[in-house]
This record gives structure tokens, C-alpha cells and sequence, in this order.
DNA sequence: TAACTGTTATATAATGCATATAACAGTATA
DNA sequence: TATACTGTTATATGCATTATATAACAGTTA
């Protein structure tokens, strides 16, 4: 198991934990079949709750992430299991929007907003290792 | 004044109601020395507390977007007040990694995705009327 | 003075986040 | 078949956030 996590403040853990996984597999580091490290084994490793663990797997799961199993564990599904539907693309755009929004009411002008788009989804490529 | 605002659900309410004045003021459907309705006053239209508007109205005069005046009421800054610094770059930065991973992951390429970025930014642009 | 601004104080209720224990149920393996 | 792992369920507790409701206070404007 390859995670590393850094759990500090603002957001709920369990939201950090789902963000930090999609991470992962949008880097390349987590990849289909891999068995996510089990609830208590993280849940030890991180110095919190089990059950904060299960809800991000759960949560991911019904996201079509992963595939959870009693008595076995969480495994990353295929990506044809969570590409994007048009529900997803919605909601991402909804994302954008918040984002542009507050991009160009302070100023940063649509060039460099671009910009750091490209160079944002460029870095995720770059760690596939 | 022009805010209309539809809060559905999800988010908090006084989150919504600050991402719809920080969109109003992207679109230029809000300007610089615009008086913001009274929180009375807006708490009504939408049926919701005068609470929960003094509350968005007084992180906004944080983040530098509005003055807040007893007796006067909420006053749009100047764009000098809340253009983004260093910090704020960071912010929009992190959000864009986490959107940009959410996409990838979703099997949203390089290339649609900035188009949806480049759109979205557009989008904010050909409001200004 | 009257009618408007936002602020402060107090209280209440509902929800979400996170924790803690314990027992239950499925899986793997020695 | 025990044993030791998996995740799940149930119950309980503590705490912070969100949102509401009243009421009084304080500054501004006409």
C-alpha cells in the first residue's frame, strides 16, 4: 500500500480521506484489483476512527470507486465502473463555475486561470510512475 | 437590486448565498459602491433568517469583497480591495487539483476538460450587459 | 422623532462529524 | 475447524455548525 496521508483541519476527514484516494488513482498510484489498506489498519495508521475510514470507502464505493467485501476488504474497481456520466459532468461544471467565478472576480484574468488549469491536470499526468 | 437566488439544498445556506453574490459580482451584475439589500430586507425575499445573511455578509467583508456599516447597510468594495493574493492563489489552486483529479479519474481527458474550463470562465465573461 | 440600517445577546433545535465499545457476519488460512 | 483477519451494525457520547427565533441595542437618514 502506497497512500500517505496528511489529515490536518477545515474539511471533514472523511472528505479529505475520499479526495486524497481519487488522487491516488487520477496519479496512477492506486490502480484496479489494488486492496485498499482495511479500516482498522488505516484508521491505526491515521490515529482516527475506523468507522471514518469505512464511511470515505463507503461513500467511494457508491461513487463506483471501489468495491467493498466482507471479510476481504475494499478493491478499486475498473474505470469503467466511475467514468464520467453526465451527471458527473454537471456537477463538475458546477465546481468550475464556483471556481471560476472567484477566479475572476479577484482578478486573475481568464490567460492565467487557464493556465493554471492546464499546468493543474498536467502534474497529475506527469505522476504516473 | 438584481440578486435573485434559488437555495435548493447541499450546502449551507449562508455558503450558497456568498458563492451567488461572488458569482454576481464576476458577471458584473454587482458593482463596485452597490448597496447590498438589508439583511431584513433579503432574509424576507428569500424566507430564510436575518441571521444567516449577516452571517455571508460579514465573512464576504472579511474575504474584502463587501463593507458592512451599521446603519448604512453592505457596500460592494472596490476590486483593488479583494484582488487575489498569494494565499488566495494557493486556495484556488488546491480546489483546482481536486477537480482536475475527480475529472482525470473520470476518464475526462486533458483536452475536455480545459475546453470546460476555458467555457466556464467564458461563460462569465459574455454576462457582462 | 421615526424608520430604517447592522450588532449583540440568549435560547433552542436539528444535523453532521468524530469518537468509543461491543457484538455480529463473512473470508482466508494454518 | 479454530483463529485471525475482513467489513457491518448497534448504541452512545461529545462537540461544532447551521439555522431559527426574539429582543434589545446602536448607528444613520430623512
Amino acid at each position: 500500500m502506497i497512500i500517505k496521508l496528511m489529515l490536518e483541519s477545515e474539511k471533514p476527514l472523511y472528505q479529505q480521506l475520499k479526495e486524497k484516494i481519487i488522487y491516488a488513482l487520477a496519479i496512477g498510484e492506486l490502480e484496479e484489483g489494488e486492496i485498499l489498506p482495511s479500516v482498522r489498519q488505516l484508521a491505526s495508521s491515521l490515529s482516527i476512527n475506523m468507522h471514518t475510514i469505512s464511511k470515505a470507502y463507503n461513500q467511494l464505493a457508491t461513487e463506483g470507486f471501489l468495491t467493498v467485501h466482507k471479510g476481504k476488504g475494499a478493491i478499486v474497481n475498473s474505470s469503467d465502473k466511475y467514468s464520467a456520466g453526465e451527471e458527473d459532468i454537471s456537477i463538475i461544471k458546477e465546481n468550475l463555475q464556483v471556481i471560476s467565478a472567484e477566479a475572476k472576480v479577484r482578478s486573475v484574468d481568464k490567460k492565467i486561470f487557464l493556465k493554471m488549469c492546464e499546468e493543474t491536470y498536467a502534474e497529475l499526468e506527469g505522476k504516473k510512475d
